[in-house]
DNA sequence: ATTATATCGATAAGTATATATCGATATTTT
DNA sequence: AAAATATCGATATATACTTATCGATATAAT
């Protein structure tokens, strides 16, 4: 079973928008006009013909010798990745990686409003952090509901990761952000999506390993 | 060009080992010899063929009936991805995200020892952050050569982060992972990986567009 | 006006990764 | 003892993704 998304588009595309986007929004505060899909390709160590499939995928089309419209890029990339109406999310968790992610500034041009965190300690419920409330997780289906709320934010230790989730599938989150490190099982049309910094580490212990050894890695 | 690694495993194999380690932690608490394939793979909603074909990239061979050798499984896997010898890192920025990292208490099992985290503000430096200390980032390059660390850990501001990464090459860094949204730039033969959290939401959305427009998806 | 150049899109080819097939083998069941 | 079953490895096929080729086109240079 292939891996699905919104328009057949394949999902390492999906993962470079927002590259694309960053470089674009430099050549738009620098009143560029247009883009060559080499310039783009030269700032990300991608090829040329990448971009320019990447970026037909999408819907836009440039002209030979001129370019990408930077702008009509920039809103075709926001639309295709929800950046355009903002979503509101709940950070679950209010430990030491809920508030650094509740602190992170990047979420508001992605998309992502966090609207309130919760937690289970109540040293922690009825504070703030970054300005944001803590609530009690057994106020999460009330909230959720009354908020209308799809996006859930998991950031809590790795023990509870699959109670929490089932807390959070009963409140009605529809798509978890998933910061621990276990597998969640979750029931049909709940959609998972796991920063997994095991992989990364590994990927990066394992080329560490190779030049260590001698060998070459790009 | 292909990007490579320490055996020619492909990196997809490679971002799956951990995962394939945590099902063999289970097993091996449980007392279980052997583990076969469509039982991992189950786990994990892989193909057994898949795991199969992973496992047979680090060099460990099963037995028709019975299954792959648990014990020797964990040590290779852990051999591969360097987890039996602990590397030492510092975590450079001691904001709300470095902290975090500080404080995560599965790097450890990965092979990762934080040892200090590195700041540039005075408020901060002398403190401890969850028992390490902060210093001063111009000592960086002091405390880098005496400690032979090799890994750096880059959790500042997106504003600062390629300045911080020169500093980071300089004191001797090989290995830098990024935390932050930059695509940096690095010398040759400095190994960088980015834990990209604008791809990972970027997934995550175009998933659930996917879904709310009445789309499959797994 | 003609030529050169940068760029595009469409189609084709190549590479990497995932999945399927199938004979072989160790155990369990009959 | 024979048959059934679960599993493996090797080889082959299929799918997904990337990169190359090339004719077309808009601008700039001669």
């Amino acid at each position: 079973m292939p891996e699905e998304n919104k328009a057949g588009i394949p999902l390492p595309t999906v993962r470079r928008l927002p590259l694309y986007a960053s470089i674009l929004f430099n050549a738009r505060d620098n009143n560029q006009v247009t883009i060559s899909s080499s310039y783009i390709a030269k700032e990300l160590n991608l090829e040329p013909i990448q971009v320019r499939k990447d970026l037909a995928g999408i819907g836009i089309t440039g002209q030979p010798r001129i370019g990408f419209p930077v702008v009509e890029l920039i809103e075709a990339i926001e639309k295709f990745l929800g950046w355009d109406n903002t979503s509101d999310a709940f950070i679950v968790g209010a430990g030491n990686l809920g508030a650094a992610l509740a602190g992170y500034p990047g979420f508001k041009k992605h998309g992502l409003n966090v609207v309130a965190l919760f937690d289970c300690d109540y040293s922690k419920i009825g504070s703030k952090i970054h300005d944001k409330e803590v609530f009690d997780i057994e106020r999460m289906g009330h909230l959720t509901e009354r908020l209308g709320v799809l996006i859930g934010i998991l950031a809590v230790p790795a023990e509870v990761a699959q109670a929490t989730t089932n807390l959070m599938v009963d409140a009605g989150i529809k798509a978890i952000w998933n910061f621990t490190p276990t597998k969640l099982l979750v029931p049909n049309g709940i959609i998972v999506e796991r920063v997994d910094l095991a992989a990364s580490l590994a990927v990066l212990s394992s080329k560490l390993t190779a030049v260590i050894k001698g060998k070459k890695t790009n």
